[in-house]
DNA sequence: AGCACGCCGACT
DNA sequence: GTCGGCGTGCTC
């Protein structure tokens, strides 16, 4: 008997492969078929079909990993809504969700299915272990059961004590893991509390919720205290953080709270076998809960029954390259196929989510109290450095501020998005600047390296003696990096000790371990950081938060910059003062009087949101309408920007989308290539969904030599 | 994406 | 006469 398979191949065409074999295969089955003339890994996408083409043409499957449980109809359905929604062939976009372990030609052994311990009835009568992590293991023991994997989460050296206890009687096994009883109540205030119970009351329901909650309002704990229930009743977690957030303070709290319960941690730096077990254990319902950035949201979860995504309004969530899904929105999809509860959270929504919200579509949840009671809101000043005279960048309120601060022991955090000394270097005479040859970009003085560097595609040359054009020695470093402002404290603030906290000085990952300890121990007065502090890492003792340069993204053209500066500024705001101890913020701008700092003062998030919203309803932007951007390159402008209109010429605009473009992309030039791009927008997504897709036809047959386009669905650039 | 096929310039 | 440039087209 001859049964026919469609299989997705790791290639970007559309089509499915038909291949033979002698029996029916399910869905989801990965196996080996020959391809052109090598061997590809496909996944069996349908089954038991009649093919649309020459039987004598299909050849047979090769080999078939039957070892391994296939993929479930679900993640089928989830990976084939994305590639339709993203307009990314089917194929490649599976293998775009499966761990790189799995996306090879090898069979995948699956680990051994997991013993479960807990105390014996003997073990139950014996005195406690002295030393706490062993007490530890033991506590989750005695309320629990715990396998291999959770014990060592819990004790490094779990599995000498397993063995140890269970010689002497006190443990027994089961294959199956106990009913979990959770170890420590946290007490929730009244809203934490409500939140929490309007969840749970829909439990077995798609539920999108958006959880409005001010920093330090503890949002972690509603999410937590939500898991904990759903785990009880027998269902699975997914927790999605983005990039930056999955910090090992986060780990650390994930573990306290749930000693007892197998927790999976999915994200780019994990091995690749650790990576590809998690997966499976997910699927069959082992782990209860899954931790990880935008890619697990791919992960296959036998019985979800919620899932949380911290940070909703974060970046990270979008992939910018092949399959551009955004994880939060495919989470969503994911609860509404799951029949189960989302929660969105955030301090700072994005406007999509609040419009939701708005419209009934989200049921909003607020926290508008700190948790920690005696914790206040930091008093957030302006500082107008228009007419000011500035030292390196620096305002003299906020070398005063800094000066009190270093004398009462404080901890201040200078907050500059900018690495580098100087963001340019100028010829003093005739004003020539130091451009990077392949992007349209100025190269940026390191000092301490002794190069200009573009901070776009790496490119490096050394420090010009002198200016190319008029020969003149005179060359000027205008602008103000973060290395620039460590130069100038530690000369400033001799006796302080100051760090650097950037992508340039945290090269090495354990750095950081030692560096938190050092700030945790009060060694440090002054912390110089980017964007990578702005997130995630709280230090109670902060209460002086310096923001040097707000202005940046006030002047782009971007209607999202001003919600990204938003966020931003709450989010460094919300460093300052966590503990007991007031916080103070100082913001330097040039533009006081822009609406947005108003808001900021304020903690007012609500009201920005509703200015917000307000603006892009006149602009006809998003959240208001639904885009899609179409970006093309090419080593010649003028090939991209033809390939574009070409395609504009043969493209019959449906009633109700509208076409802006083709134009120059903002950063036209990146790693030698230029680049242009259109946007089709419609208040009408499906209408818009096929304008897309003739689009990408149309671009499709169009398509030759150097030029290559992407497109991007719900872009966060336009 | 790969990889082969295919039709025009500089080489022993 | 051939080696090889990368433009075009196909993969069950």
């Amino acid at each position: 008997m001859t049964i026919y398979h469609n299989i997705a191949v790791n290639r970007p065409i559309e089509q499915l492969f038909s291949y033979a074999h002698a029996s029916a295969l399910a869905v989801g089955t990965r196996v080996v078929v020959p391809f052109h003339n090598t061997q590809e890994v496909g996944i069996v996408w349908q089954s038991d079909i009649t093919p649309d083409i020459d039987i004598q043409k299909i050849l047979p499957i090769q080999t078939v990993f039957d070892k391994e449980p296939p993929l479930p109809p679900e993640w089928i359905q989830l990976i084939e809504f994305a590639a339709k929604y993203y307009h990314y062939p089917v194929g490649a976009s599976a293998f775009v969700a499966l761990p790189t372990a799995l996306r090879q030609a090898e069979p995948f052994r699956l680990p051994e299915p997991d013993a479960y311990f807990t105390l014996s009835d003997l073990g139950r009568q014996q005195a406690l272990p002295r030393y706490p992590k062993q007490l530890a293991l033991w506590n989750a023991l005695f309320s629990g059961s715990l396998n291999k994997a959770a014990a060592r989460q819990i004790h490094t050296e779990a599995h000498k004590y397993l063995q140890k206890w269970q010689e002497l009687g006190y443990l027994k096994t089961t294959d199956k893991p106990q009913h979990v009883v959770f170890q420590q109540k946290i007490n929730l205030n009244r809203e934490q509390d409500t939140a929490v119970k309007t969840v749970l009351q829909q439990q077995n329901t798609f539920a999108p919720f958006l959880l409005w909650g001010i920093t330090g309002s503890g949002k972690t704990e509603v999410y937590f205290e939500m898991m904990a229930e759903v785990i009880a009743n027998g269902g699975q977690a997914l927790f999605l953080v983005p990039e930056i957030n999955l910090t090992a303070q986060l780990l650390e709290r994930l573990k306290r709270r749930f000693p007892a319960v197998e927790t999976t941690i999915l994200h780019s730096g994990s091995a690749k076998m650790a990576r590809c077990q998690d997966y499976f254990r997910a699927m069959s319902g082992q782990a209860k809960i899954v931790v990880g950035t935008r890619l697990a949201v791919f992960t296959p979860i036998q019985n979800l029954r919620l899932i949380v995504v911290d940070e909703e309004h974060d970046h990270s969530y979008k992939q910018d390259n092949e399959l551009r899904y955004n994880a939060r929105d495919l989470a969503v999809w994911r609860a509404k196929q799951a029949n189960c509860p989302v929660i969105l959270g955030s301090a700072t929504p994005s406007l999509e989510s609040y419009q939701a919200a708005l419209n009934g579509r989200y049921t909003l949840l607020k926290l508008t109290q700190r948790a920690k009671a005696q914790a206040r809101l930091p008093e957030i000043t302006l500082i107008d450095v228009k007419r000011q005279k500035l030292d390196n960048g620096l305002s003299s309120n906020a070398l005063k501020l800094l000066e009190e601060n270093i004398k009462n022991d404080g901890l201040s955090l200078v907050y500059l998005n900018r690495r580098g000394f100087a963001p340019a270097l100028f010829c003093g005479d005739c004003g020539y600047s130091f451009s990077c040859p392949n992007c349209s970009a100025k190269m940026v003085y390191h000092k301490y390296q002794r190069h200009l560097r573009c901070h776009h595609c790496d490119h490096k040359i050394a420090v010009p003696k002198s200016c190319p054009d008029c020969g003149n020695q005179d060359l000027t470093a205008i602008g103000i990096g973060t290395q620039r402002l460590e130069e100038t404290l530690k000369k400033r603030f001799q006796s302080a000790h100051i760090l650097r906290i950037d992508s340039d000085t945290l090269s090495r990952k354990d750095d950081w371990q030692k560096i938190r300890k050092a700030i945790e121990n009060k060694e440090i007065n002054i912390i110089i950081g980017t964007q990578m502090l702005a997130k995630g890492h709280d230090f109670e003792h902060l209460n002086l938060v310096i923001v040097v340069n707000a202005d940046g993204s006030l002047y782009s053209a971007d209607m999202r910059a001003t919600e990204h500066l938003f966020a931003e500024l709450m989010q460094v705001a919300g460093r300052a003062g966590r503990a007991e101890r007031a916080g103070e913020v100082l913001i330097q701008t040039q533009l006081p009087h822009n609406p947005l700092f108003t808001h900021i003062q304020n903690h007012d998030w609500q009201s920005f949101a509703d200015d917000e919203l307000a603006r892009r309803q006149t602009f006809a932007a998003p959240p208001t309408v639904y885009t899609a951007a179409f970006r093309a390159d090419a080593v010649k402008l003028q090939d991209a920007l033809l390939f574009l209109q070409n395609a504009v010429k043969q493209f019959v605009l449906p009633e109700s989308v509208v076409l802006y473009g083709p134009a120059p992309q903002l950063m036209t030039r990146l790693s030698g290539r230029e680049r242009v791009q259109l946007f089709l927008e419609s208040k009408n997504r499906p209408v818009l969904h096929a304008a897309v897709t003739q689009f990408a036809q149309i671009l499709e047959e169009i398509q030759t030599g150097d030029i290559r386009y992407a497109i991007d669905i719900d872009p966060y650039e336009c």
